[in-house]
DNA sequence: TAAAATACCATACATTTGTATGGTAAAATT
DNA sequence: AATTTTACCATACAAATGTATGGTATTTTA
C-alpha cells in the first residue's frame, strides 16, 4: 500500500495530471511554482521529491518536464474534492450499471482532449460500443443530452448527461441499464469531460 | 495552400507527432537531434524553423518542448489514390463521398490513407452508421470479411468483402440490402481500399 | 516532550534548452 | 550561370531548468 499523500502533495499531483491532460505536456518546476504561488522552485522540488518517495511519480533527473505519473488509475482516484469523500451517506447507485473505463496513455489531442476506451455496452444505442475509443474534451461544460465521462466513487462512467433541478442524471442508452441519479452535492462525483468523438479500429475486435 | 515539406522535414514532423502520441510530450531539440543522429541542435533548430515557416508547427519561444503541431488534418485529406481511381470516372461524379474532416491525431494512420463519409445504413450491423467517417487504406489487399470501399460504376460503396471462385461479393450487414455480386472482370469495378478505422464526431449530427 | 515530517524561504550552480551567428557543401531553382 | 534552398557543422550565450544546500516555522508522530 502506498503512503498517503498530504493535501498539498495531492494538489500538486492533481496539477501534474491536469497539465498533462490539458496541455499534453508535464509542467516545469517553475510552472508549478507559479501556479501555486511559490516564490521559488525549491519548494516544488521538495514536494516532488516527497511525492516520488511515496511512489506516485517518477522523475527523470536533469530532463525538463520529465515527470511521469506512475499511478495509472491516478486519473480516477480521489482528487482533492473526492478526497473529502462521504461525509454524508452514499447514494444508492446501481453498481452493475457502472462502466469502468481504462485510461490509455494520455494522448494530446487537438483540443486538449484525451482518450478513453469504452467497456460495456450501456451506450450501444448511441452507437458507442465496447472497445471503442472515445475522445474526451475536459474543457467543456456539459449540456443536456451530451455524452459525458464522469467519476463516481472509484469508477468512471460514460453516459448521457441530463441536468435537472436538484440532481444530475446519467442515462444509458441501453434500456437494460437504469439511469444513475446524483444529487448535486454528492462529493465523489465529478464530470471529467465531454465525449466529442468516437474512434474504432477495425483491426481489433470489440471486446 | 501550405508549402510542401521536404522529405527530412516530413520525417521530423512525423517524429514530433509520434513522440507526442507515444510519450505524450514533445521532444526537445536535443532529443530530436539524437534521434536523427545530428551532432548539434542547431540543425534541428533550422529544420523546425523551416517547418514552422511552412505552417506545420508552432513554437512557443524559450519554452522547452513547446512545439505544437498545427496540421493534423494535413494527414487526412484525400490522397492522389482517389485521383487514380478516378481516371475513368472523374472525381466530380461522387463529390459527396469525399470530404475532409478534422481528425484527432490518434487516428493517425498509414500513409496514403484517406477518409470517406459514409452515407446510408447498409453497414449498421457492423457498427458503421450514416455520417461516420471511415479511414481507408488503399495499400492493403482485401481479405474475406473485411470492410472495403469499392467503386462500382459511378458510386462508391462501403461493404464487407468476400472473394469467391469467379466473383466478388459485396455484402451489406444490413439485411435490408442484398449482396452485390461482381464478376471478376467487371470493368468499372475497383477496390479502393480497406476500412481500417471508423471515426465519428459527436458534434455533428449523423446525416 | 523530543524527533520527524511538513511547508515554505533564499541562494547558488551545473546542465539543459532554445536560439543566434557564421560556415561548408550539395541540390534545386531561376 | 547565378541564386536560393536544403542540409548539415561548430561555437557562443542567455534564459530556463533541475538540483543541492541551508534556513525558519509549524504540525505531526513517536
Amino acid at each position: 500500500m502506498k503512503k498517503e499523500l498530504t493535501e498539498i502533495q495531492k494538489k500538486i499531483l492533481d496539477y501534474l495530471i491536469d497539465q498533462k491532460v490539458s496541455k499534453g505536456i508535464p509542467p516545469t518546476l517553475a510552472e508549478i511554482a507559479k501556479h501555486f504561488g511559490y516564490k521559488n522552485r525549491a519548494t516544488v522540488q521538495q514536494h516532488l521529491q516527497a511525492i516520488e518517495k511515496k511512489g506516485y511519480i517518477k522523475k527523470n533527473p536533469k530532463l525538463s518536464r520529465a515527470i511521469e505519473v506512475t499511478v495509472e488509475e491516478k486519473f480516477f482516484i480521489p482528487r482533492p474534492i473526492l478526497g473529502e469523500v462521504a461525509a454524508g451517506n452514499p447514494l444508492t447507485i446501481y453498481p452493475d450499471a457502472i462502466d469502468t473505463v481504462e485510461l490509455p496513455t494520455i494522448v494530446r489531442m487537438p483540443k486538449d482532449s484525451f482518450l478513453l476506451r469504452v467497456k460495456g455496452d450501456s451506450l450501444k444505442d448511441a452507437y458507442i460500443f465496447s472497445g471503442d475509443i472515445v475522445i474526451v474534451n475536459p474543457n467543456l461544460e456539459p449540456k443536456n443530452g451530451q455524452i459525458v465521462v464522469a467519476i463516481l466513487d472509484d469508477a468512471a462512467v460514460v453516459k448521457r448527461f441530463y441536468k435537472k433541478k436538484n440532481e444530475i442524471e446519467l442515462v444509458s442508452e441501453n434500456p437494460e441499464y437504469k439511469p444513475i441519479v446524483i444529487e448535486k452535492k454528492y462529493p465523489s462525483f465529478k464530470i471529467v469531460g465531454i465525449v466529442i468523438g468516437v474512434y474504432r479500429s477495425m483491426n481489433k475486435k470489440a471486446v
